[in-house]
RNA sequence: GGUCUGAUGGCCGAGUGGCUAGGCAAAGGUCUGCAAAACCUUGUACAGCGGUUCGAUUCCGCUUCAGACCUCCA
């Protein structure tokens, strides 16, 4: 905890310094995923951001509570599917049983978070093991008097609310701007007002989906889990929920108002939103139908790819722009991250090879200080990564004997370097992994050093035709002052 | 239509009232038998028009364009 956290609050639209409300511990809640499809490229933009505050917060010395929802249950679909639960229709279309749908879409989501390198949550609820929870929390706000029963269902009253309250104060909207703007739609006779929304939806009797409560066999309402599982898991008040600039409005702001009606004061103190994946400038999304799945990105099979792009490629690319900014993804952009990816993992490489010296003519502290100064500032990771460039090219002069360093200042270096490429930004070497070990090495060491005798005897053809050939096999051969270097492509 | 963002060099992307990240690509050089890698050098970018200011890419206004939300969405 050494340096002042900016945090950009999306409730004053301001950045203001984060203090946790009860220190060391931080809680922190995230909006995961609804489990009805294959994890795409989105999804790794509020996974790798708050992955990110989750590792920095930790290598702060904070000790971080961090819950992260699954959504396997009552996000309606509108019109197009007349309120039928989402995972209940994805369910009869592959006739499965819902639960099965939602595990195994639970699995390929974690599958690719892990290979992202995203650490998982400390503790990761699902809506559907939290229905009595849901049902409680839906009482409470009914006994505050801020929710209606209407036909089994129940409603929040956000008239009635935003008279004691502020419906909207997260997405700066006004009740008259809400309600000239809200569109009609099929099926809301019940609802006192178009802006009012379910927080217990009684079950159609098709519905299988459904669950026992005191008005109805039905299911909870769209924004009520996060509501319920983090207050059960974070208390009546924690330091940062996050998610996706998305789900704003209407998501949050009936959260925040779902919390506040129930518990009397606002639950949330900073409000964390990253910014969207476009692609050719547009919001990736499955209505438009441009959305590339992680699985599809890591094989390069979709049309839009010119290749595939590693795990570790899309974290750098997601970690070169600021999370508060809409990143367009092209294979031009991903092209170049992953050879600037390639560029640090190198540098970081030449650095284990350093040799100490009696004096240093760099100073480590430097690193350290313009990557902590970056980060504290409402998580500025393209400015940390700026940091490690330069000082790549310092790992490269030092290696190569044009700087100088002392043990002790080599030690310090190696520690910073690890702390804020590998700790906090999450990447991973990926091919130190593969090129590591078995018998392709001794194999390539026995080529080269005959060609290194080849070379002694200024035999340039068959030098030429070792390395050539080894470079048709994917093996880059490096010469050295004093021998040499390869590495597989 | 309402609300709100944004427009940065060939591309991606930070940032700042004057010292103007970084990556990729490109050009020249050093090194090398030749390469590769590495290192050094090179770019008068801040949508347009006004205004404030000694000075604006950075602040204010207008214009144009783009995007997000208003409906499930990361």
């Amino acid at each position: 905890m050494n340096s002042k956290l900016i945090l950009y609050n999306t409730l004053t639209r301001t950045k203001q310094e984060f203090e946790p409300i009860n220190p060391p511990h931080v809680g922190m809640y995230v909006c995961g995923p609804t489990v009805y499809g294959d994890p795409h490229l989105g999804h790794a933009r509020p996974a790798i951001t708050f992955d990110l505050l989750f590792r920095y917060l930790k290598a702060e010395g904070y000790k971080v509570r961090y819950v992260r929802n699954i959504t396997d249950v009552g996000h309606l679909e509108h019109d197009a599917d007349e309120g039928e639960d989402k995972i209940e229709k994805k369910a009869r279309l592959e006739q499965l049983e819902p639960m099965e749908v939602a595990n195994y879409y639970t699995r390929r989501y974690h599958d690719a978070m892990r290979e992202l390198n995203v650490l998982p949550p400390s503790i990761e609820p699902s809506a559907s093991g939290h229905i009595i929870e849901q049902i409680e929390f839906t009482k409470r706000i009914l006994d505050a008097g801020f929710a209606y029963e209407s036909n089994g269902s129940i409603y929040f009253d956000v008239e009635k609310y935003n008279e004691k309250y502020h419906y909207g104060k997260l997405s700066g909207r006004n009740l008259d701007d809400i309600l000239t703007n809200t569109r009609e739609l099929d099926g809301q006779e019940d609802k006192r007002h178009s802006y009012d929304f379910a927080l217990w939806k009684k079950a159609s009797p098709e519905h299988i989906m459904r669950w026992p409560s005191p008005w109805s066999d039905g299911f909870p309402g769209w924004h009520m889990e996060c509501s319920a599982m983090s207050t059960k898991y974070l208390g009546r008040e924690f330091d940062i929920h996050g998610g996706g600039m998305d789900l704003m409005f209407p998501h949050h702001e009936c959260e925040i108002a779902q919390s506040t009606a129930a518990l009397g004061h606002d639950s949330a103190r900073f409000w964390v939103h990253n910014n969207m994946i476009t692609i050719n400038g547009k919001k990736m999304g499955k209505s438009l139908g441009n959305f590339i799945t992680l699985e599809e990105v890591f094989t390069g099979s979709h049309k839009l790819l010119a290749q595939a792009y590693s795990p570790m490629t899309v974290r750098f690319f997601i970690l070169q722009a600021h999370y508060r900014s809409t990143l367009d993804f092209s294979n031009e952009a991903l092209q170049a991250a992953e050879k600037g990816l390639d560029r640090l993992m190198k540098g970081i490489e030449a650095l284990g090879k350093v040799k100490p010296s009696e004096v240093s003519t760099v100073k480590p502290s430097e690193l350290a200080e313009r990557c902590e100064a970056a980060m504290a500032d409402d998580l500025n990771s393209p400015m940390v990564i700026s940091a490690l460039f330069d000082w790549v090219r310092i790992f490269n002069q030092l290696e190569e004997g044009q700087q100088k360093i002392t043990a002790e200042d080599l030690e310090s270096l190696r520690a910073t370097v690890n702390r804020w490429a590998f700790d906090i930004l999450g990447l991973r070497d990926e091919k130190a992994q593969s090129s590591a070990g078995d018998m392709v090495s001794p194999l390539v060491e026995m080529l080269l050093d005959m060609r290194m005798e080849a070379k002694a005897a200024k035999n340039w053809a068959l030098s030429d035709q070792i390395r050539d050939k080894l470079t048709a096999i994917g093996i880059r051969v490096k010469d050295r002052k004093d021998g040499y270097d390869w590495e597989i492509e």
